[in-house]
DNA sequence: TCATACTGTAATAAAATATGTTACAAATGT
DNA sequence: ACATTTGTAACATATTTTATTACAGTATGA
């Protein structure tokens, strides 16, 4: 199962996009996404933390982006909420003595990375502001 | 959480493709990786659906390769073990009547599918047998 | 200054998914 | 016949993700 955190992410920076001037609530914002609010502040706190957004505290606060949807892009919100993309591993540590056992984990790892490196080029190009146009 | 099967089918066949004239048995195969044989067993039902592989039942029985790994791309197998790459949807349904909330899921979906056509390309370039042969 | 409306965060619960185990019927070689 | 192996179902456990509750702290403005 793949988290919805990047998905939430977007969601929450398309709605911030949408309205660049006004401080939304995570409770305005939940209800778009019909989520908890709770969990729309944590994505926010992780927003925050990489100084994509700010948030105001106390009555009439909430969160508006800190920095012009032009200047986000798709690969910087990947990144902070998706480690990188894999098709999996298996669980329990190979064997050892078995040749293909000592180098599964490694050569899928390199295959993963191939892929990623692709995928960032793909979403480096697609700003918040291009993604949040199509609404 | 992704599931292992990606890679423990790729383990599985990276296997058969170095013992191409043995029956390998599910019990041995999962020696290799540390794994229960019955999930061995699960992921080879789903390469027999696929003709990739062939097995044969009782004694000194078990699977090997029914083509050349040269004929068998890592994107045949991506195919048989994955839905599509996608970095994630919320779990519930958006609100429908917020414009961001109506469509979120959609223009996601879009830009998954541009991701996994790239990927598709690139995984289609890759064997069996090259990625074999760096064992 | 006091009620109200927010954020921030921790603790816990529930739901969903992935992995593991046991059991046993059916097949096949010796 | 017997041993070995696949095939598969049923069930158990573990892990991850999502949801909820609770409450301290902060700003606004009547």
């Amino acid at each position: 199962m793949i988290s919805g955190k990047f998905a939430i992410t977007i969601h929450i920076l398309t709605l911030l996009t949408k309205f660049p001037n006004d401080f939304l609530s995570s409770e305005f914002i939940a209800g778009s996404m019909n989520l908890n609010p709770v969990l729309v502040r944590k994505e926010i706190a992780n927003l925050k933390a990489h100084h994509i957004v700010e948030s105001k505290e106390g009555k009439n606060g909430g969160t508006k982006l800190s920095k012009k949807a032009s200047a986000i892009t798709l690969k910087e919100i990947f990144e902070l909420t998706f480690d990188n993309i894999n098709l999996g591993y298996a669980k329990n540590q190979p064997n050892p003595d078995c040749p293909v056992g000592k180098k599964v984990n490694q050569n899928l790892a390199e295959l993963y990375a191939d892929i990623n490196e692709k995928v960032g080029l793909q979403l480096k190009k697609i700003t918040l502001e291009d993604f949040s146009s199509q609404f």
